[in-house]
DNA sequence: TCAAAAGTGTTTAGTTTACACCCATGC
DNA sequence: GCATGGGTGTAAACTAAACACTTTTGA
């Protein structure tokens, strides 16, 4: 006799840890306040139940609009979370995703599900609902190590950027000063950036902006070439 | 009024990919033959339905157990599949987690949910119920990766191993052959490595037998040591 | 004595690191 | 003209890569 004839179900939801970076370089990360019970009015990740014949990805795409607004973005699945206890409602699975948008171009505004969302510096994060400190602590684990061998940095960037912006990111993330020469020879060497016009109306001399080139990215890598900016020892300072 | 009123729910399974290593160094995965619909005698990956209060890791370990004996092993989670129409049965969440394990010391045996339990060569694995054979495509992606920067290859060895035992491992992971003299020294310098006594009984010059010092391994890491065994370019032949 | 695998050291090439001064602009 | 951040080259230290011969054992 089959031992699924009728399986138990526990619940489904979807939480998303989205990142950007505001214009001092501070990271940050997208919080709702929630509306209702449980955890009412404590702020939480982004997030909710998966509805019928909806994919994981999609549900995450779905609440994260409905919840912040935020939407079109690179979202990437992170870890499935299946504690017992971790959701008062009852025996609940979260499948969680991270997110890593410019911060500039996606302003969140609150919508109907949610009744607040705000961008928090991570150095400031309240106390979250359920277990959400324990998926940003994963989030951000996450995103630091794929930082070093991926180039999704470029995400929390405006399409053109300086070199010294790219830097700012990599130290923000990395948690660690980087050397501004060393730096800029091993980002250059890779041949993905595309130098573009100089900045203009700076008190400075004017950097100049570069883009992000994928489809370079893209035929390197399928020649074997790897990404990586990895401080090995320190490029301290 | 809250929209999570009585939320929709979905199946969830587990599904397990172990790898073990033979004798000759070949890389194999446990199957098991489907006993019941849907895919009666179809070759799946281990795994089945959470239980009522059971977490998303003792799941596998005990389908895994039940269907083919094997226990108390490594295993990590690896991604959380939610295509829609993976399963005929309805909509159904599959978290799928990965495991290492020294093939000689778990024969597997089949059990009672499964009519059989295999062990096949990766390259001769057959066709896959569900979507199986995408799971394991994810599984085969990340153990690759992982052994270059963890020292997970160890799981797969029996206690003690000697270098060339090692140096098969990572040839047949990476799908490369290395280096002798490169692998050895490389390996050796991380000090990472106990030598024991030699072998015996061998026809040929006894090699030195080894065992992962797991302790110093912390120890090291925690002062910023990476483990790492990338062929950066290629340590051919 | 033969077959089979173990073991080892050095040179070369490439990469990473560390470091300090001049440049262009707006105010 | 001064404050601000932009931009650059090189030498030293380290790491990775390539390479071939001798050793030990059982049969």
């Amino acid at each position: 006799m089959p031992t699924y004839n009728k399986p138990y179900k526990p619940f489904v939801t979807v939480d998303c840890v989205v990142f950007g970076l505001d214009k001092s370089a501070d990271l940050r990360i997208l919080l709702i306040k929630r509306a209702y019970d449980p955890f009412k009015n404590s702020w939480a990740l982004p997030g909710g139940f998966i509805k019928e014949n909806e994919t994981l990805e999609n549900a995450a795409r779905r609440e994260l609009e409905e919840e912040t607004g935020v939407k079109d973005i690179f979202i990437e699945q992170l870890y499935t979370f299946g504690e017992i206890g971790r959701d008062p409602r009852g025996q609940t699975i979260s499948v969680a995703y991270y997110s890593l948008i410019n911060l500039e171009k996606h302003p969140p505004i609150a919508a109907t599900d949610a009744s607040d969302a705000k961008w928090f510096k991570i150095e400031e994060i309240p106390k979250l609902a359920f277990d959400h400190a324990q998926i940003f602590e994963m989030a951000i684990k996450r995103l630091n190590a794929k930082v070093r061998y991926q180039p999704i940095g470029f995400e929390l960037l405006t399409d053109k950027f300086t070199l010294t912006e790219l830097q700012n990111l990599y130290e923000t993330i990395l948690g660690q000063k980087l050397n501004r020469r060393n730096f800029r020879s091993k980002i250059l060497k890779m041949g993905i950036l595309e130098q573009l016009d100089r900045q203009k109306d700076v008190a400075h001399r004017p950097a100049y902006l570069y883009k992000f080139n994928k489809k370079k990215y893209v035929e390197l890598t399928s020649n074997g070439f790897e990404f990586a900016i990895s401080p090995p020892k320190d490029w301290s300072l």
